[in-house]
DNA sequence: TCTGGGGTCCTAGGACCC
DNA sequence: TCTGGGGTCCTAGGACCC
């Protein structure tokens, strides 16, 4: 009996931000439409087709494309088209894994017997989310997460493209090295001293030789994805790990006031959101950019999580404070700030250390945060082992 | 107009603990 | 007393992704 592997899909949108703004406005459609200033976000296949790239700078990219049409990007609608897709989403499959704003991979293994077979099934997305969003998205049909990002990249844009269980070496190894997911510009270039151009060639490499180019994790990983292992599932309802903000300051002097003020702004923005996702942050990173375009991070973990912005400012200026010689010697051109070590806000918890952990002191701890949040809600938990401590649901303001 | 803004994961060393 | 192994956490940096 033939049993079909588990079909994974990955849908993603073509030029998102580009074509957001092309839908809402007539005058953009088949024109070469640049989204940004500075700096290109996002180009039209139109403007594509001149060379011009996400991450290249502005004037480079008009240059390419005089007539091109500039546009600022409108965060809050792409948000809203991103939230609207992945609706069509979770009604093809539950099984939705978001990746970023504009991709995901949808689980279709069980839906054979009610939608059909799986590329029937990414053909009426397709058809979906055009006729619902009013955007044009490529899908990858595979039996792994890996091999179905790569055919949706391959097929873009506005195609389909099903890799037979049968045909993955075939369709995989003539590929250049840049298609694996993880090889970027640097692992490519350690590749291509060695000579080796393409997945193929990878696939060829012992493993042990791979690890000792590109060290444990990447060796292993790609080794894996050459020879098209990737067991992972599709995981709904992952989490993000950090928030963070980040904004870029140009050549010009800044004043440690200047700084302290952005900072500050930054933060509120931060802990805003991270507040209106219900999580708390335990620790602070500040991220930094000088004129030679060095980058440094500062970081430092707070006792217990919060979502308080005084506590996370007051750490965030001591980081700043902490590395004003450098910024005065370098020259700052980006400051940025980002919370990691996320909890859910509705429940904090104090760690002691292991030798205060006597009834008496966790009782003590305890009628502290009693005071401290005037909870009567108050619970303890795992006090018993290596990690004892006080839990303790906050409740509403 | 040299290079935006949002993230993820891995590595490596030091501190600390058992 | 000395040495060592194994583990976790924190910090900093780096590669990569969209």
């Amino acid at each position: 009996m033939f049993v079909s592997a588990t079909p994974i899909l990955h849908a993603d949108l073509d030029a998102f931000y580009a074509s957001v703004e092309q839908r809402d406005d007539p005058r953009l459609r088949g024109r070469p439409v640049i989204v940004g200033g500075g700096v290109v976000l996002a180009a039209s296949y139109e403007a594509k087709a001149f060379g011009i790239r996400t991450a290249m700078g502005g004037a480079r990219a008009l240059r390419m494309c005089p007539h091109a049409i500039v546009v600022p990007p409108r965060m809050s609608a792409y948000s809203a088209a991103s939230k609207a897709v992945f609706e069509v989403f979770r009604d093809t499959t539950p099984l939705v894994e978001g990746l970023s704003i504009d991709e995901a991979f949808l689980d279709v293994g069980g839906l054979h017997r009610i939608a059909g077979p799986p590329e029937v099934i990414a053909q009426r997305l397709r058809a979906n989310a055009l006729a619902q969003v009013g955007l044009p998205i490529t899908v990858g049909v595979a039996r792994t997460k890996f091999l179905a990002k790569v055919a949706s990249a391959v097929a873009k844009p506005d195609g389909l493209l099903v890799v037979p269980a049968d045909r993955e070496l075939e369709f995989l190894h003539p590929l250049p090295v840049e298609r694996l997911w993880g090889v970027g510009a640097v692992t490519a270039a350690k590749l291509h001293a060695l000579g080796i151009r393409t997945v193929g060639e990878v696939a060829r490499l012992d493993e042990h030789d791979l690890v000792s180019i590109l060290g444990r994790a990447a060796g292993r990983h790609l080794h894996a994805l050459a020879h098209n292992r990737d067991p992972r599932p599709v995981q709904v309802g992952r989490r993000r790990r950090s928030i963070g903000s980040q904004r870029a300051l140009g050549r010009r002097e800044r004043t440690q006031d200047d700084l302290d003020a952005m900072l500050a702004s930054l933060i509120d923005g931060v802990t805003r959101r991270l507040r209106n996702a219900h999580r708390a942050a335990r620790t602070v990173v500040l991220r930094l950019r000088f004129t030679d375009f060095t980058r440094a991070t500062r970081s430092h973990t707070l006792i217990h999580p919060t979502a308080e912005t005084e506590l996370l400012l007051t750490a965030a200026r001591q980081l700043l404070v902490a590395a004003m010689p450098m910024i005065t010697n370098r020259g700052i051109t980006l400051l940025g700030v980002s919370l990691a070590n996320l909890s859910d806000e509705d429940t904090i918890q104090l760690m002691l250390p292991f030798e205060d952990c006597e009834p008496a002191a966790l009782d003590a701890a305890l009628d502290h945060v009693k005071d401290r949040f005037g909870s009567a809600a108050v619970t303890r938990a795992a006090m018993l082992g290596r990690d004892p401590g006080i839990s303790v649901p906050l409740l509403p303001d």
